[in-house]
RNA sequence: GGGCGGUUAGCUCAGUUGGUUAGAGCGCCUGCCUUACAAGCAGGAGGUCGCAGGUUCGAGCCCUGCACUGCCCA
């Protein structure tokens, strides 16, 4: 077992995160501390909290988005955790068929080979060896920023049992009716040679042409029909002209045949509602081998289908012998240029349209007719579940599936009602072969989950393999069933789904929502139904959906709100920030600018701000232990966590403070109901952060939840507690120091508890050093978040430091006025009322020390003037002869009086208006009476400030 | 063309079921090397909440229209 790492007590004066990062990053994934052992079976362990990481594409570096989601998940992971769950946080890769083939490929051509001269198995050995070497990029980077995933249960969608499983879902499938194999138009990329799916083609506007062509009407020399077309060359293979029905221009066209020009057949002329008269002449060629809107019209009359182009995109013989062996493009410039010299051509109009381009390689897709395999969606199985698109619906409807935020369900359901079969096969040799094989003898087809030696029908031996493989969307689609070992034996569970299925959440972006969650809530909801509940009932569309919640996170941009993109060359790289501001400032950036819903401007000068609060609290450590150790030298003692021998870990209702620390005598209650103002105050906002931070957390508000952590830290902690305190630190009387030692030390041990989530790596070198090795825990991250349930905030605490606070900021303001130098303490005349002058006096060193006062004298009259601030508590004044800016007081109480007289104009009107004060609340009304009565003195005080400027000016 | 969002301080964003004088971080201005922290401390400036109507005692928030803008789908 390792030690771990030794932090220093003495801190260095800056906090710098490249000297602690690496090592707790080693030490988490050495000591195994995220590991989760499956439950014995029958065993009721605490709440299981699972969550499936989204594969990253093995080719793939870490970026921006994935640090996000991977900061944004860790902290909902670690929260969990530490709230006393079964945690599991699932890592892998997919292997990405496309990109990993093609950057194999490219290595080979750059080797001067290629993939048909390896062959197609040692080419598959290569992409291994490519894996081997190269693939796990992405791990290492997760490692280093810290998340905790559980290591040994690391997938990759090509391993041996995820594939057994995938291959056993193909077969089910097919076996149930819902795989079929069929010639549809699919896109295609000419670049990958293959097919690909609707979602993996990117729409892009562009400026083209219209160009419109006279296809000459048989029979009637002289007349044409004039059509319209965005891509001439695909005419070619034209097979009819179709026209709406119901437009008049052409109704007595229908029927007749024209001649397709360019080349010697005929084509009818047809009506089709789907065409639409006011786009461009009305009339449209129909092809149906390269356009999916032609192909439906060649499907409703029975029309063939002419294939122009080979899977380069360059023109075939059914082109014809003058374009055949063309590029699309060149063929294009060719037929336009020969319909021209036939005066066929007529006009040119400018013209934007949606252009498909392969998401992988930006290759303009080419619509193309081709044998594909298809998951039938829509399509109810034999044994009368409902259809995997129904279900996935259903789940959604019902809210066994929850999405947050929620709008995001709409846009969910609006696709799932539109949703199309799924073309899954992908012809590549990188990924799972589709486990079916052609008989060369009958024509059919053997679908086996072992490979078979004969055909299944006729029994004949001449069977070969689909070459195809499937969708890499299709393997990673199952993984949450597979990784937790589907599927299972028949009639039975698997201990891992019985104890982690469905996950609990999944975090992604938005736009893999329909890419992969809804492959996984269509596959997970159908395949899950094979395994009993673990109480051995059936299970229902409840339990069979993949997780419970889906957290959409948002874009992460560039400063300028600009997507990154490597063409625009505005990538920002997480490991390069990282390394600069190291991870726990970059982390808490992400989060405090991680509000639902909207995307995140990632800035530099933000992490800054945040490498600013990690140093605070790495010099506030600094603070506390350097006073601390000349404590426990005093006594010959060292930290130590007595309270915790007897903390019960299972009783979390109160996880905020765990017992007091470092209290070697044994004595020393710290009990602050009755302590001092200071001490009562910072308990009751630590115990409020607590309750906040959780229910920010509850609903993935990471950016509340960081927002009132630095909040806390920042200014509660250290701007104002750490300053009061050292007045007690100091102090010649023991009790007061001994309690003040100890309230600080269980304060700031908490409130690292409380920020670990979100900054691990300094929360956890910091609550080492507290311990200075005789840590309960091997880390911080196993310890107990600070919660409660139920929130005792101390009111009567809050509200008197406030007006404490309220009298030191004035009288700072007030000395700056006066243009007091910072080291000089000045008197002070306070006029108030009896019940803050004793909350003055009870507290005078913590205004002595904050404001820099020398004496206060209660006064009943506190001149207005230059000096002298009013409040509706109090007045005060501070008293010093100097010169003072008299234009700019001027206007500083002018802009003041301004303010006020707007409030009480504001007040005033709704009081006078009876309908309000017939309908508004009671605390509404009375605050207002009383804004209403404290601004009328102010006003009065601020007139009488001017006066006196006036005079003085004068003088 | 269909759908979903956005418009609040110089910038990036919060703003709970409508309720008292709209907040934060960064940036900016002024003064301070006060022995935890100059990656700091203290004080300060800055917004008629895109525009126009409407509902309401009361609108940044609800409704209608408009303008601008982003994304997704076809």
């Amino acid at each position: 077992m390792n030690e771990a790492p030794k932090p220093r007590r003495e801190l260095p004066k800056a906090y710098d995160p490249a000297a602690i990062e690496e090592r707790w990053a080693k030490y988490w994934v050495d000591e195994r501390l995220f590991e989760v052992r499956t439950p014995a079976p029958g065993t009721s362990g605490p709440r299981a909290f699972t969550v499936l990481l989204p594969p990253p594409n093995v080719t793939g570096n870490l970026h921006m988005g994935h640090m996000f989601e991977h900061t944004e998940t860790d902290i909902l992971v670690r929260w969990h955790r530490m709230l006393g769950e079964t945690t599991l946080w699932l890592p892998g890769t997919d292997h990405a068929g496309i990109a990993t083939q093609m950057l194999v490929e490219r290595q080979l051509t750059s080797e001067g080979t290629s993939r048909q001269a390896l062959g197609r198995e040692a080419f598959v050995e290569r992409v291994w060896q490519w894996r081997k070497h190269y693939g796990g990029a992405i791990l290492s980077s997760m490692k280093r920023i810290g998340d905790t995933v559980d290591w040994s249960r690391e997938y990759f969608t090509m391993d041996d049992n995820l594939s057994v499983a995938v291959r056993e879902a193909f077969v089910r499938l097919y076996e149930d009716g819902l795989i079929y194999r069929g010639a549809y138009i699919v896109n295609w990329c000419p670049r990958c040679q293959t097919a690909i799916s609707d979602l993996e083609v990117a729409h892009e506007e562009q400026l083209g042409k219209l160009w419109e062509i006279r296809y000459p009407v048989i029979g009637a020399p002289g007349e044409f029909l004039t059509v319209a077309t965005t891509r001439p060359e695909t005419m070619l293979g034209d097979v009819a002209v179709a026209v709406n029905p119901l437009d008049e221009r052409y109704t007595h066209l229908v029927g007749k045949m024209l001649k397709l020009p360019l080349t010697d057949r005929e084509v009818p002329v047809i009506a089709d509602d789907w065409v639409k008269s006011d786009f461009g002449t009305g009339a449209v060629k129909v092809t149906p081998a390269h356009d999916p809107n032609d192909f439906a019209i060649g499907q409703r009359h029975n029309l063939p289908a002419i294939s122009v182009m080979d899977e380069t995109a360059h023109m075939n013989p059914e082109a014809g012998p003058v374009y055949a062996g063309l590029d699309r493009y060149a063929a294009r410039k060719k037929v336009l240029e020969d319909l021209e010299a036939q005066g066929l051509l007529g006009a040119a109009r400018d013209h934007v349209n949606s252009i498909g381009k392969c998401a992988r390689c930006q290759t303009v897709v080419e619509p193309r007719l081709s044998t594909q395999w298809f998951v039938a969606v829509n399509k109810e199985p034999k044994s009368g579940r409902l259809s995997p698109a129904g279900a996935a619906r259903k789940a959604v409807e019902d809210g066994a599936i929850r999405i947050t935020p929620d709008n995001y369900s709409k846009i969910y359901l609006e696709w799932m009602n539109n949703i199309y079969d799924w073309c899954i096969s992908r012809q590549l040799w990188w990924g799972h072969r589709i486990p079916a094989w052609h008989c060369a003898a009958c024509k059919q087809i053997t679908v086996a989950r072992q490979d078979p030696t004969h055909c299944a029908h006729c029994s004949g031996d001449q069977i070969t393999q689909e070459t195809d493989v499937l969708d890499t969307w299709f393997s990673s689609g199952l993984l949450p069933v597979t990784v937790f070992g589907w599927p299972p034996p028949a009639g039975q569970s698997t201990p891992d789904l019985d104890a982690f299925y469905p996950t609990s959440l999944l975090v992604t972006g938005f736009d893999i929502l329909f890419f992969w969650v809804a492959r996984m809530i269509m596959l997970g909801c159908y395949f899950s139904l094979d395994a009993p509940m673990p109480d051995g009932s059936p299970r229902t569309l409840k339990d069979s959906v993949p997780f419970r919640e889906v957290y959409i996170h948002a874009l992460v941009r560039d400063a300028d709100r600009q997507k990154m993109s490597k063409t625009k060359g505005n990538v920002i790289d997480p490991v390069t920030i990282v390394e600069k501001y190291g991870t726990d400032a970059v982390r808490f950036t992400l989060a405090s600018m991680a509000s639902p819903g909207t995307d995140i401007a990632f800035s530099e000068a933000r992490t800054e701000g945040y490498r600013a609060f990690a140093n605070k609290i790495w010099n506030a450590a600094r603070f506390i232990f350097m006073n601390v150790d000349n404590w426990l030298a005093e006594r010959g003692a060292h930290m130590s966590f007595h309270g915790l021998a007897n903390l019960d870990f299972t009783d979390r209702r109160n996880t905020v403070l765990l017992g007091y620390p470092g209290n070697p005598n044994g004595s020393g209650n710290a009990s602050t109901d009755s302590g001092p103002l200071e001490h009562r105050w910072i308990m009751s906002r630590l115990f409020g952060t607590a309750t906040a931070v959780n229910a920010a957390l509850e609903n993935y508000r990471l950016d509340e939840a960081a927002g009132f952590l630095y909040q806390f830290f920042w200014g509660d902690f250290c701007d104002w507690y750490l300053e009061i305190v050292k007045l007690s630190l100091d102090s010649p009387e023991p009790d007061k120091k001994t309690m003040a030692m100890l309230v600080l030390l269980a304060v700031f041990e908490s409130a690292l508890r409380m920020l670990s989530p979100f900054m691990p790596f300094l929360t956890e070198e910091l609550w080492h050093a507290y311990y200075q090795g005789h840590a309960p825990m091997k880390s911080i991250a196993l310890m107990p978040y600070p919660r409660t349930e139920k929130p005792t905030n101390d009111a009567e605490a809050e509200a008197d430091m406030a007006l404490l606070q309220s009298v030191i900021t004035n009288v700072r303001a007030a000395r700056k006025d006066l243009g007091v130098e910072e080291k000089v303490s000045v008197p002070i005349h306070i006029r108030t009322t009896e019940e803050v002058r004793s909350l003055l006096n009870a507290n005078l060193p913590i205004v002595s020390k904050l404001a820099r006062v020398s004496d206060i004298e209660f006064i009943d009259q506190v001149p207005q003037g230059a000096g002298t601030r009013s409040t509706p508590q109090f007045d005060v004044q501070v008293v010093y002869e100097k010169k003072v800016d008299i234009a700019a007081e001027r206007e500083r109480l002018t802009k003041e009086l301004a303010k006020l007289e707007k409030a009480l104009a504001s007040a005033e009107r709704q009081l006078s208006n009876p309908a309000f004060l017939d309908k508004a609340p009671p605390h509404v009304v009375e605050g207002l009476r009383k804004a209403q009565a404290d601004n009328r003195l102010l006003i009065e005080k601020t007139r009488k400030a001017l006066d006196d400027l006036a005079q003085e000016d004068l003088g």
